[in-house]
DNA sequence: CTAATTTCTAAACCTAACTTTAGGTCAAGG
DNA sequence: CCTTGACCTAAAGTTAGGTTTAGAAATTAG
């Protein structure tokens, strides 16, 4: 298989230990967009696997796939990413980490005051969500409400 | 409502603002064993309230249902449990979320490693997954590789 | 006592992120 | 040419964590 002619989904799995049934869901959450050989087989360019491994990394980070269809949204679309490129959505990447990672400081040290004093009440003790995008999401209301202390 | 008689779903419900189906779920993971009444409806004691809002708070820290029946595991079961009791398994929660502190913290200083170069090679760049427990389970094989230099 | 609320169970439905299955087509090796 | 393995699509299944619905029974308010 010449270099000009793609990746088949098979070898793109292979490179990246992604499933073959998880590449071809992601092209259908809009995340990659390979062209067809004349056959209708699917082909991709070598950069894809870098778009892949992207995709990974920012899972890990918590990001659901429209969040990374949106950063992806940054690369240039009429050439190949140059490493400049990817380090440009990097940074981006960079801000959603640290977001997560200050909430979860900030909880840990609620949590060491709730500790102090075994109250578990939450309005006292301040530990309600402050604005965890990845939990707040999708569960219908749940303001966090504690102990009062009559009833 | 006699104190003696317990609390009826609806009211733990309003006390602690999560859905009654919530809470019968909950039941259904082991999370919570209220007894019934003569007419078989659900009663509670004050204590489940504080129960409820523990879930509440270690799922925020991202545990899993399952997680959580363990560490309430960690409650005296014969007995209400006293402030003491609960600041021992907010000890146990406290490690947890460290652990998931120390996930993102080696993960953003990896990425910073990965904006400089802009590479994405994730082998070289050890960007791969940190025992992030709440990413890693569920979905497959996912081993993380990157580009390799060839093909 | 009666009407309005709650509650009950079981089962179906929901989202995210995939995998599996079924039935058929394409491509590569001998 | 023929067989095997890779690929195709569409639809259904899976897990977590719930919600919604339906129909019936219990409880509460007036």
């Amino acid at each position: 298989m010449a270099i000009s002619e793609g990746l088949s989904i098979g070898v793109l799995a292979g490179r990246t230990g992604l499933a073959v049934s998880a590449i071809r869901y992601y092209e259908a959450q809009g995340l990659l967009k390979p062209w067809r050989n004349a056959g209708g087989q699917r082909r991709y360019q070598r950069a894809d696997i870098r778009r892949l491994s992207f995709i990974m990394i920012a899972q890990q980070f918590g990001l659901s796939l429209p969040d990374i269809r949106e950063v992806l949204a940054g690369l240039p679309n009429n050439r190949t990413p140059t490493p400049k490129d990817w380090a440009k959505i990097g940074v981006s990447l960079r801000g959603h980490l640290d977001a997560r990672i200050d909430t979860l400081l900030r909880l840990r040290d609620n949590l060491d005051g709730c500790i102090g004093c075994g109250c578990l009440s939450l309005p006292k003790c301040k530990l309600y969500n402050p604005d965890d995008t990845a939990r707040a999401k999708g569960s219908g209301p749940r303001y966090l409400l504690g102990d009062r202390p009559e009833v």
